[in-house]
DNA sequence: GGGTGAGTATACAGATCGGTCTACTATGGG
DNA sequence: CCCATAGTAGACCGATCTGTATACTCACCC
C-alpha cells in the first residue's frame, strides 16, 4: 500500500520499513525471551495453535510480563513476523554485498535463501505459512507480511535491471516465481534440494534473457 | 514414500487414491451440507480459526448430526482437502482431455490451475495453506496434502517425457517449481495473474528444452 | 530514600474449544 | 408394524483460550 518506492536506494540498503506502520516494542529481557520463544513455537506448530500460556511457560515468564510488554497476542505475531523478515534480510544484503556482478548478485539471493532455509526452516517460509493463517488483511501482521513480497519482488527487479533494463520488471517477477516456488517446494518436501534446483532454474533463466552476460 | 510408481497409468486417469488411507465418511445430506461450510469457512478464514459450531451453524445442521457423521473435527479436514483434491483432478483432467500435443498438455495444466483458481481461490492453493497449518506429520490430514502435491510432480513428470525422456524428472521438477510459484504468489497478491505468468515461463522453459518441439 | 520500571506468583474472568448426552421426530423398507 | 437411519433441539462437560487483577520483590537512579 501507499507509494511502494522507496527512494531510488541501492537494493542492499534498505533494511528498514520492515516495521512499517507497527511500532514495535521496547525490547527489555523478558520480551527478549517472550519473542524466542512464540517465534520458535508459531513457526514450528503454526500460529493459531500456540496459546500465549504455552509460550510465556516456554519463555520462562509470567503471563503478566508477556502482555505487559505486548499487549496482545496479535501484537506478538506482528514482532514475531517483522523480527524474522528484518534478521531475514540482513541475511541476504551479507550475501548481496560480497557478489559483484548482477548475475551472481541475483543468484546469491537464492544461496541466501537455500543456506537461510536449510540451517532454521525445515517448514519453509514463515510469511507464506503465516499468509495461510492469517485471512484477514485488517490483521496487524497482514502489511508486514505483504510488505515482505513486495520488497523481495523489488529487489529481483532491481537485481535485473542492469542485466536487462527494458524487461528488468518481467524478469524480476519471473525470478519471484521460481523463489517462491523453490520456499514451497521445500517447505512440503516435494522434492530434496528445492531451492538449490530454483537457483539452478534462474541461472537458466538469466542465462537465457541476457545472453551477453 | 513408498515407491511412489503408481504403475505406468496415463496420468490423466489416476483419478484414485485421493482419500488414501483415510476411509471417507457416507455422503448423507446432512453431512454434504457440513462438507460444504466446512469447506468454504476453512478455505477462507484457516482451519483453526474455524470451530465446529460455527460450522454446524452454517451448515443449517446440528453439532450431533456434523459427530454423527464425520466423529472429529480432524476428519471434517480430511474430507474437505481429499474432497478438494478430488474435484481439482477432474477438473484438471478435462483440460488435459482437450489437448494432444505434449507441449500444449503441458500448458493446460497452468490453464487450468488459471481457471480454477480465478473461479474459486483467491487466496491460493488449499493445500499449500494446510500444510502451513497442519505441522504435525502424523495428522491424518498430512497425507493428503503431500499426496496431492506428489501426484502434481509425478505428473508433470510424465507429460514432460514425451517431449525429453531423459530430462523427464527435471523437466517436471522445474515445471513444478514455476507452477507452486504462481499459486503461491497469486494467493498472497504479489503482482498480478501470477499464474498466467507462470504458464509464459513454462512455455519459455519448455521451448528451449525441447528445440524441436 | 523514595519512586519508577521490570519482573514473579497466582488467582480469576468470560468466552470458546472439541466433544457427548438425552429426548424426540420423520421417513422409508422388510 | 416395526425398526433402523438421519435428522432436530438443546443442555452439558472439562479443557483451553485471551486477557485482567492483586500483591509483592528487586534494581536502579535522582
Amino acid at each position: 500500500m501507499s507509494e511502494h518506492g522507496q527512494r531510488r536506494s541501492d537494493a542492499t540498503r534498505a533494511p528498514d520499513n520492515s516495521g512499517q506502520g507497527s511500532r514495535r516494542v521496547p525490547m527489555t529481557p523478558g520480551a527478549r525471551k517472550v519473542l524466542e520463544a512464540a517465534g520458535r513455537l508459531f513457526y514450528e506448530r503454526g500460529i493459531h495453535a500456540v496459546g500465549v500460556d504455552l509460550i510465556a511457560a516456554e519463555a520462562g515468564v509470567t503471563k503478566k510480563t508477556l502482555y505487559d510488554r505486548f499487549g496482545a497476542k496479535d501484537q506478538i505475531v506482528v514482532e514475531y513476523l517483522a523480527d524474522r523478515d528484518e534478521r531475514w534480510r540482513a541475511f541476504l544484503v551479507a550475501y548481496l554485498e560480497r557478489s559483484r556482478s548482477p548475475r551472481s548478485r541475483i543468484l546469491a539471493v537464492f544461496d541466501a535463501s537455500r543456506d537461510w532455509a536449510e540451517q532454521s526452516l525445515p517448514r519453509g517460509c514463515s510469511m507464506i505459512n503465516a499468509h495461510a493463517e492469517i485471512a484477514d488483511p485488517a490483521h496487524p501482521a497482514y502489511a508486514v507480511i505483504t510488505g515482505q513480497k513486495a520488497w523481495m519482488l523489488e529487489l529481483f527487479t532491481d537485481l535485473a535491471r542492469p542485466l536487462a533494463p527494458r524487461r528488468a520488471k518481467s524478469l524480476g517477477r519471473s525470478l519471484m516465481l521460481l523463489h517462491e516456488g523453490g520456499l514451497v517446494a521445500y517447505g512440503m518436501g516435494i522434492f530434496p534440494d528445492a531451492i538449490e534446483r530454483a537457483r539452478q532454474d534462474a541461472q537458466a533463466l538469466v542465462r537465457a534473457a541476457v545472453p551477453s552476460g
